[in-house]
DNA sequence: AGAGTATAGAACAAATAGAGAACGTTGATC
DNA sequence: GATCAACGTTCTCTATTTGTTCTATACTCT
């Protein structure tokens, strides 16, 4: 039951969107009184007031703390959050905050995913590039053959097939230059298994 | 339920469809009689009442809002079209008529893309697999080097690596077992360059 | 001829937009 | 603590835009 906007209203929405970087600070009713060509700041109040109720805008009960967007609660459909960077090194690069990346929905398992991007070519031989992105569902077992993030004695991750043998676990790099590696069990802990991948050109 | 529309319907329908994306805002009644070359608001309000009808177009009670298309008139958002299969076989293998699959925004070019299901494993050291789908730019052009939907002779298509000489064209495969093919320049229409990749698991 | 369709134009009520003034509050400065 | 500018809020008044309805006229087919 949400309500539709105005011209007026979505296109102080839009403005708000597309400048929001340019304002130091939230911009009061004046000030985008000035940006938006009006006179009156009763005007705009009227319009501001609508986004308000549509939830689109922090209420502003009263206090001067300027005109502020709704930190855009859920996470846009459709993105998973890109975690970091994986190769054989580290357990994983993260990368800045919160970053997210859009994963079409055939590219996804039923469970919790996350993105990584591959770093190296280790598994080049699979089809799976330095700079790909590849969705990995949260799963701590997987089958013999599954493409697995494997965290090796707590502290390298790595992107590898996986291999468990009734006493030790392999991980097989997928490239003719690499050699499989040979654990014990409890070396290995599984953090997720590929489920789809993206590449750009 | 449904009933047939009327020509100019289906002609305010198409232009409403294909220039969704010009509007800032939902047009108004008066908007559109400009853009459709229309003098009479009373005119155009009776096609789109019939679009109304029709469940094709919102209704807009009195409000002013402008005329905006039905959510499921308009296709999927972060959707392209799937065109078909291709390999190094018949033009392109057509799929089932106007399916889309989701493409997410990093993965597409600025022009208007497709996505093409990849059968067969002529590029297999290029990463490109059997059942990947595959992300093409409609372009006629591309740059040597380059991964292109090439039509020879105007029949058969192919994804190949691109290389164009002064007085030839050369088609390769990245798969050891095949050999590059060569071609006059005549021979060859370039019908988009790959963009990107996807992979399910 | 007649049904279906298309256009122009006038007229109307409602929704929307804007200006301007007035009021109470906040927050910084002296 | 008093002062004061800036701010958010509310109100009234007015103008414009928009959706709607109606009538009259023309065009296109069978």
């Amino acid at each position: 039951m949400k309500k539709q906007l105005t011209r007026r209203q979505q296109e102080i929405l839009d403005y708000l969107h597309q400048n929001e970087a340019r304002f130091a600070h939230p911009p009061s009713l004046n000030e985008l009184c000035e940006y938006l060509g009006l006179r009156s700041r009763g005007s705009l109040h009227k319009h501001i007031a609508a986004l308000i109720k549509a939830g689109l805008v922090e209420p502003l009960d009263g206090k001067q703390r300027g005109v502020r967007l709704t930190t855009h609660a859920k996470p846009p459909e459709n993105t998973l959050p890109l975690l970091g960077r994986i190769a054989a090194g580290q357990p994983i690069e993260a990368i800045e905050d919160d970053q997210r990346i859009g994963v079409p929905e055939q590219l996804r398992a039923n469970g919790d995913c996350y993105v990584l991007e591959v770093k190296g070519d280790s598994m080049i031989d699979e089809g799976i590039f330095d700079g790909d992105w590849v969705v990995i569902e949260y799963r701590n077992h997987a089958r013999n053959g599954e493409v697995v993030v494997a965290l090796v004695d707590g502290q390298e991750a790595t992107l590898k097939r996986l291999e468990q043998k009734p006493d030790e676990v392999i991980l097989h790099p997928a490239n003719s230059a690499m050699t499989p590696l040979h654990y014990n069990k409890n070396q290995i802990i599984i953090q997720g298994v590929m489920v789809g991948l993206m590449r750009r050109y």
